[in-house]
RNA sequence: GGCCUCGUAGCUCAACUGGAUAGAGUACUUGACUACGAAUCAAGCGGUUACAAGUUCGACUCUUGUCGAGGUCACCA
């Protein structure tokens, strides 16, 4: 709610007291539509049970009460059960000249005492390069980061690395077969890359065998088992978590190839980790808390020495937690990764961001962390993001369909120029800053294209149309950065203004920077970006209507002309703020 | 099959969490550059919110059922 609806909303709540009797009543505020005089409007439906009486009467009565009662009310009207307020013009114009002169407008400041929380998200495997998916995944975590840190919420931005396990052993296993020795160096590709390409060689090695023995007459489901490059793999994971030091070797080659390929690609993304937590690390952990889990009775071992979770309790299912052969599972090293991760900053909230595909593994590993005693697992929550689809259909690595993110960011790089150049708009623009420029635009294509989608929902992407550049998008926003700018390099202005006419193109902008903290606050609390990109696409729409309309630099009264420019300083300030929440640089030419 | 998501203009997405006549972009049609930057603005076209019942002052939103799409039910991660 904003500073308005909050003194209009403690004066309901009395007079709806004193008139009908309703105690802690629900107030319920909306922006007046277009069609209506007024800037918010009160639903009141809710009060007239109560106050037996028809909804325009309740209406009207509320109504009078506040514009007596309130300064900032200055005019009432009612349709059928809803009560219009017109909010007075020294407000708004107030509200222009505090929001100007406060640089974190719309934020709320850090201190000791707000509260902590974690924020997951990338947590990568070591044996292929980022791809699509994953782009959705770290644009969307990085984003809730930087707005959850604006709302005021002390963010830790964290990631565990798969570094372990029997992925990791096919590309070893592979390289050590086909490499020749290869590496990032020699080859000249990107680290993750290499490693990558051996997983898919591993595959493709690892089927013409399978085929090789379902020709031979053995059935589907052994071959699957029996391949001898899979039984090599298996065997060198053993070798593995039995410390075998050529194998570790190996893995920490191939896995600094990983890391030095994944700095690159999360560097060109813009996006950043306050820690990293290793699998292989806290899967070791996982196991030792799953064994005193036993003793307290969480946990029960069956014969063969596997244990498991009871979870029949919470309508779920029994659960394993530890193999029969002792070793780890997934779950394993999360819990291991949690309790680890409370210590290093004890949080009250840690959200993870994961694939929707993993629903039933986030609701388990929180019911089992609290069973173990953990109450701030109530904290924990899941921010369960759907896939992205390709127009064909769902990404399949097997199919070779799967988008590669550095591939990607590259193309939208090649588009940016090219658009620019034809629109020629780039001369006087020294080489460095008009590569910086091309950088920035496409990177905002994208990044703005992913999130402003619902972080729920399943959405489709099509790399071969690529993206726009027109209409709801990142450089549309950028290109009113640019062009505001423009303005205000050639702008004589002394930083102040008097008095600023409210006609209703400059109204309804000053109304959209308005509600700019509540939107950071509403973002936060859902944890959706898409909230930030709806709002600064609105509030650049309303800018544009406003500067096709208004002379700004040609207003020849002074006075006004200073007004205009303020407001379109802090239009500019606040979509350089909203698109930092969202990873987005802007332009001051394109 | 059990459980969990989702189904909105031709296409891609919104809808302030139950509020007024369901909105944007794109595509298509049309108008505005001797201009503070046209990557812009203005107008038109486009809907039985998958379908059917129900709940109430009021439903895209909540309940149930049907149809359709996806996910998940591993000693994979």
């Amino acid at each position: 709610m904003n500073q308005a609806e909050i003194k209009v909303q403690e004066s309901v709540e009395k007079i709806v007291q004193d008139l009908y009797g309703i105690e802690n009543p629900t107030v319920s505020f909306q922006k007046t539509r277009k069609e209506f005089d007024g800037d918010i409007t009160l639903v009141v439906f809710p009060f007239v049970k109560m106050a037996r009486k028809k909804p325009e009467q309740v209406a009207e009565e509320l109504g009078t009460k506040l514009v007596e009662e309130l300064d900032i009310v200055i005019a009432f009207n009612v349709v059928k059960g809803f009560l219009n307020l017109s909010i007075s013009d020294a407000y708004w114009t107030n509200f222009l000249k505090e929001a100007l002169v406060n640089e974190q407008f719309g934020k709320v400041a850090i201190d000791d005492q707000s509260e902590k929380m974690i924020v997951e998200y990338s947590s990568p495997n070591t044996n292929k390069p980022l791809h699509l998916g994953h782009i959705r995944n770290n644009l969307l975590g990085y984003s809730v980061a930087q707005i959850l840190e604006a709302s005021g919420i002390n963010v830790f931005k964290v990631q565990v690395i798969n570094d372990r396990g029997i992925h990791i052993c096919k590309s070893m296993l592979a390289w050590q077969k086909f490499g020749n020795g290869e590496t990032p160096e020699s080859t000249g590709l990107k680290g993750d890359h290499l490693v990558g390409k051996y997983y898919v060689a591993f595959d493709k090695y690892y089927r013409a065998e399978m085929d090789k023995l379902v020709a031979e007459g053995m059935d589907k489901d052994a071959a699957k088992k029996k391949a001898p490059i899979l039984i090599e793999a298996q065997e060198m994971l053993l070798k593995w978590e039995n410390k075998d030091p050529q194998t570790i070797e190996l893995w920490e080659t191939m896995n600094k190839w990983v890391y030095d390929g994944f700095a690159s690609t999360y560097d060109r993304m813009g996006v950043s980790f306050d820690k990293n937590y290793y699998e292989s690390n806290t899967y070791i952990l996982g196991k030792e808390h799953v064994l005193k889990g036993i003793e307290s009775g969480v946990f029960y071992r069956k014969e063969d020495q596997s244990v498991w979770c009871d979870l029949t309790a919470d309508g779920l299912d029994h659960k394993l937690v530890l193999r029969s052969d002792g070793t780890s599972v997934y779950i394993t090293q999360d819990i291991g990764t949690a309790i680890e991760r409370h210590q290093d900053f004890p949080f009250k909230k840690m959200v993870y961001t994961v694939g929707d595909e993993q629903d039933y593994h986030f609701k388990v590993l929180f019911i089992i962390l609290k069973k173990l005693g953990y109450i701030w697992s109530e904290g924990c929550s899941h921010l369960s993001y759907g896939m992205v689809d390709l127009p064909s259909g769902k990404m399949k690595s097997r199919e070779g369909t799967v988008v590669d993110a550095d591939e990607l960011m590259q193309k939208m790089n090649d588009e940016a120029r090219a658009i620019s150049e034809e629109r020629g708009h780039l001369e006087g623009m020294d080489e460095n800053y008009q590569s910086e420029l091309f950088e920035m635009i496409g990177m905002s294509a994208l990044k703005y294209f992913i999130l402003k989608v619902d972080p729920r929902k399943r959405m489709m992407f099509d790399p071969n149309e690529s993206i726009d550049l027109h209409g709801n998008t990142g450089p549309f926003i950028q290109y009113t950065y640019a062009r505001i700018s423009s303005i205000l390099r050639k702008a004589e202005w002394n930083g102040d203004f008097t008095a600023i006419p409210l006609d209703e193109p400059t109204k309804n902008v000053i109304k959209k920077l308005h509600e700019y903290p509540q939107v950071i606050q509403t973002a936060a609390s859902e944890l959706s970006p898409a909230l930030i990109c709806n709002y600064t696409f609105e509030l650049v729409k309303e800018y544009n209507h406003f500067y096709q309309s208004t002379p700004i630099l040609r207003e020849s009264d002074l006075s006004l002309k200073q007004a205009r420019i303020a407001l379109s300083t802090k239009v500019a300030q606040t979509i350089k703020s909203a698109m930092i929440l969202l990873g987005v640089n802007v332009p001051t030419r394109m």
